[in-house]
DNA sequence: TGTACATCAGTGAACGCGCGTTCACTGATGTAC
DNA sequence: TGTACATCAGTGAACGCGCGTTCACTGATGTAC
């Protein structure tokens, strides 16, 4: 990466990239506008040049992070036909492999103070990624039959609940860090679980 | 509450509360050593006397957190016998009606970063706490044909993930914010449907 | 190709702020006699 | 019951620090002619 001299070329990304880091490692609590600036090589009242303030910076991050989450998610779904039921599993395999490659965009999102109404264009990022799991939720319970199939809101808020949790509890050091069962595992098996209990999934297996 | 003069009386605890409070109201990220101590009406300083630092406060709160927690699931646990099923469904709405009702443990207990092995009592609080939702885990699932048994641990954990993932997306304000559900509802609903998944619930319901 | 000039990205010094922590102290409490 | 004294909870001033933000500026870039 050559340093540009006066001029930085991308500071506005590579701000972005800067925060993201420091999210990543000290939460985001931790993240300081001045202390992305440093990284990113420039002062900290370059960082205005870009972005309104702190706030608007990790606004940024979490829609860029929106748009990623929505994008993966969409690709595997679409990439899951023709089984409605494997784009779904896909559909979880994704989010958690978001959530693990991206730690940063993922604590951005849902652990920062940020409200997803901050602005017009962070709503609809979120709105976008919501869209896309609803739909996969949707799509797969088709095969339910109707007298005995849940509205697809409420299918996929389960899913992403149980996703979540399991990022937060069981993919991060915390209370469960000791769990002898690896993240992915707890999710297959407990997706599996579920849909089992729909009616999705033979009752063995 | 009289204020008693030069000495309080009991501090420590009324600096507990207050940095549950602040907790609560802006987050591990707002709380500040400072701002408990003036809400306790005393100078930072004081603190001092009853805890090594601000660290050591949030580990107090903590700690109190998992007690009430283990308490909590514990009599809800124990108040369903003799049906371990309606024992375990007292455990998950237990659950979250600690959220709702402490925020400040809750947020606390997973959302500060602080080590649950910080100090030995903490490490302590948070083993029985988990020990006792593991224990409702196992007696239930003695119902369940030993072939088709999850471990137990596996088991609890999956409730965990997802009572967890409610309380953080749905139950607070998020990105799932906008939800049509109840979080009451939608563990409910969502615990119903896994457990009919292990067959501990008819299939049709 | 060369010069003048407008643009604007980044500088660096400064600000006021609240933070966590320390220190020598003071004053209330309770116990010994 | 009264006095002397040890204990120790809380004071208040001070510290160094890094923060977010502002401001007038400077120097690199690119465009007009």
């Amino acid at each position: 990466m050559p340093k540009r001299g006066y001029h930085h070329g991308n500071l506005r990304q590579a701000l972005v990239q800067s925060a993201l880091e420091l999210i990543e490692s000290k939460g985001p609590t931790g993240f300081t506008l001045s202390e992305a600036a440093k990284r990113a090589g420039v002062t900290p009242a370059a960082v205005y040049r870009h972005f309104e303030g702190r706030e608007d910076l990790i606004t940024e991050a979490a829609r860029q992070g929106y748009e990623m989450f929505a994008d993966l998610i969409q690709y595997a779904y679409d990439n899951g036909q023709p089984s409605a039921l494997a784009a779904f599993e896909a559909t979880g395999r994704a989010y958690l492999a978001f959530a693990r490659k991206h730690p940063g965009h993922y604590i951005a999102m849902f652990e920062s103070s940020i409200s997803v109404n901050r602005t017009p264009e962070l709503a609809a990022a979120a709105a976008r990624a919501r869209a896309v799991m609803e739909q996969a939720a949707a799509d797969l319970s088709q095969h339910i039959p109707t007298n005995r199939r849940p509205p697809a809101s409420l299918f996929s808020a389960h899913i992403w609940a149980m996703s979540h949790g399991v990022v937060e509890l069981f993919a991060r050091s915390g209370p469960g860090t000791q769990s002898p069962f690896a993240p992915e595992d707890l999710l297959e098996s407990g997706i599996g679980i579920y849909l089992r209990g729909l009616g999705l999934l033979p009752p063995d297996s």
